[in-house]
DNA sequence: CATCTGACACAGA
DNA sequence: GTCTGTGCCAGAT
C-alpha cells in the first residue's frame, strides 16, 4: 500500500496534522516510533508529493522553518495561509501550534 | 559490505 | 539568546 516504506509513513502522518498547526522533524519522528528525524527530512527532500502531502508544516524543533525544496520563502507562504505568524523565519508562539507526537492518531 | 549525504537535534562554549 | 562541533537514521552510491 502507501505505507511499505519509511517515507510514505512519515507523508501519510501528515494528514493528520489539522489546519493552523505544525510538527517537527523530531516528534514526526517519535510519531513513528523512530528516533530517525534526520531521515524524515531526507525522505520529504527526495520525494515531495507538493500538493498531495503538506511537507511544509514540518519546522525545525527550534521554532524555525527549516528548508523546502530549496525555496524557503515558499514555506513561509504557505504557513501564513494556515493562519500562522513567522517573524524573521521563526513561528511566533510555535508552541502553542506545534503538534506533538502524542497528538497523532494511534 | 563500506562510505557519504542530508528539508535535523543536541551539547558545549 | 547565539555559534560551532558532533551524533543520529535511512537511503543512495
Amino acid at each position: 500500500m502507501d505505507n511499505d516504506s519509511f517515507q510514505m509513513r512519515a507523508l501519510n502522518l501528515l494528514l493528520q496534522i489539522p489546519k493552523g498547526r505544525v510538527t517537527t522533524y523530531q516528534e514526526l519522528a517519535h510519531a513513528m516510533g523512530t528516533r530517525a528525524y534526520r531521515a524524515v527530512g531526507t525522505a520529504m527532500a527526495k520525494n515531495q508529493f507538493l500538493g498531495k502531502y503538506p511537507c511544509y508544516k514540518v519546522v525545525k524543533s527550534s521554532g524555525e522553518v527549516g528548508q523546502y525544496a530549496g525555496e524557503t520563502w515558499k514555506k513561509i507562504e504557505l504557513l501564513r495561509d494556515e493562519g500562522l505568524e513567522i517573524r524573521d523565519g521563526k513561528i511566533v508562539d510555535f508552541k502553542k501550534v506545534l503538534f506533538r507526537a502524542d497528538e497523532f492518531k494511534v
